[in-house]
DNA sequence: TAGTGGTCTAGACCACGAA
DNA sequence: TCGTGGTCTAGACCACTAA
């Protein structure tokens, strides 16, 4: 632990390509097997802070290009630099229909939570926002009164969504819609549905419609493997 | 080597939490020192194949939840079941102006492929893309001819996307888009802008305008950490 | 040729989980 | 208590890179 942790103070703030102590070096200045160095930097590759280049040596490895966290409205606003607000217009216990059920891969008619908001960042209106939240996994949720950010909420419950699978698709607004975007009926909107998993577990289906004129998307793709 | 891959044909194929061979019995198994077998396990940890716990044992993992490749329309298309065709509209060297050649990572005027295509699948007119590739990446790209994928020809070429970011707005198509699209004009439209990297290298950047009653998007997000 | 990482040996002691 | 994985030792030989 403690040559890992020297080396990853050695390197911290190195420009990639800069060479790490070779690990006969680290060796006779720890006074350690070089087994136990190799596996401290080991640990550090498989972190993606190190390089091996057989033959040459270990270097500093650049920073893996990373896809961003997944996020909810709060977050994404936030990166923009804005803050976010949003107006209830609902928020009730329900029965699940099939599709929220499948969904959430619990059965037709357990309980949900559904909550419809309307969202909006820098004082303008973004979008429309319908959750279903699974409630099985969040017993008595909305008793706890609404928070603002529902991911900030799920993770005090150890329930952050760590993998979502979107769909998104251009529509033009519907007439309810338009009214509460305060948009003309019509107008171009982007709709987004997402599927939320806090590890194995569904926990979050949703569908947002965004104004197109105040939202672009953002997304980061790939480098997974 | 050999343990790594007689464990992994063990396992293969074995539901997640089935215990997999302890180590000291791969030891005595394969009369091989303990490290030795360590190693190997290691490995597959790092592959996402096993997981080890302390005091208890190793046992095959559950499959991580991927985010799934980085793909262009040909594949993406395929994935639908559906055969992408494309209609080339321009297809010619260019000078990059600014906004490419940042995107691109490289200096105004230098050049650049820009390839326009009418996108279909199943016979049904879907989008209409502006791809700039950096040329200096892909000398001679036009004069070896036009591929189908242009996934494909990259990485042909060994420069295969393997990051991209996406922004996705949904707008109302302008009156050129339209007529090709065969749509009406101010028909809501799905526009997606990519910039698209191989490695470290900025390879590809694309604007595409998607009809939206022919495409919805499908992305997933997150569990790269 | 000297130095590097890659692989391997044949042991050892520890903390932890389950019975 | 017994078996598990986690960590460690003090060496060894190999293939590869660079000078």
């Amino acid at each position: 632990m403690v040559v890992r942790e020297h080396v990853r103070e050695l390197i911290q703030g190195a420009s990639p390509g800069t060479p790490a102590p070779s690990e006969r070096e680290l060796v006779s200045q720890f006074g350690v097997a070089r087994m136990t160095v190799r596996q401290a930097l080991d640990a550090l590759v498989v972190e993606g802070l190190l390089e091996r280049m057989p033959g040459r040596g270990t270097f500093v490895a650049r920073p893996r290009r990373r896809t961003c966290r997944l996020s909810g409205f709060t977050e994404d606003m936030r990166r923009r630099g804005l803050v976010a607000e949003s107006q209830t217009i609902l928020a009730r216990n329900e029965k699940a229909g099939p599709g929220v059920a499948r969904a959430l891969e619990i059965s037709t008619g357990d309980s949900v939570v559904h909550w419809k908001r309307l969202r909006r960042a820098g004082g303008l209106v973004i979008c429309l926002e319908d959750v279903y939240l699974n409630e099985v996994l969040l017993p008595g949720f909305l008793a706890r009164g609404l928070p603002t950010s529902l991911y900030d909420a799920l993770a005090d419950r150890g329930l952050r969504p760590t993998w979502a699978e979107d769909t998104i698709q251009a529509d033009a607004a519907a007439e309810d819609e338009a009214e509460l975007l305060e948009v003309e009926p019509l107008c171009p909107v982007l709709r987004l549905s997402r599927r939320a998993m806090s590890e194995d577990r569904a926990v979050q289906v949703s569908r947002s419609t965004f104004r197109s004129d105040r939202f672009t998307m953002y997304v980061q793709l790939g480098d997974a493997d």
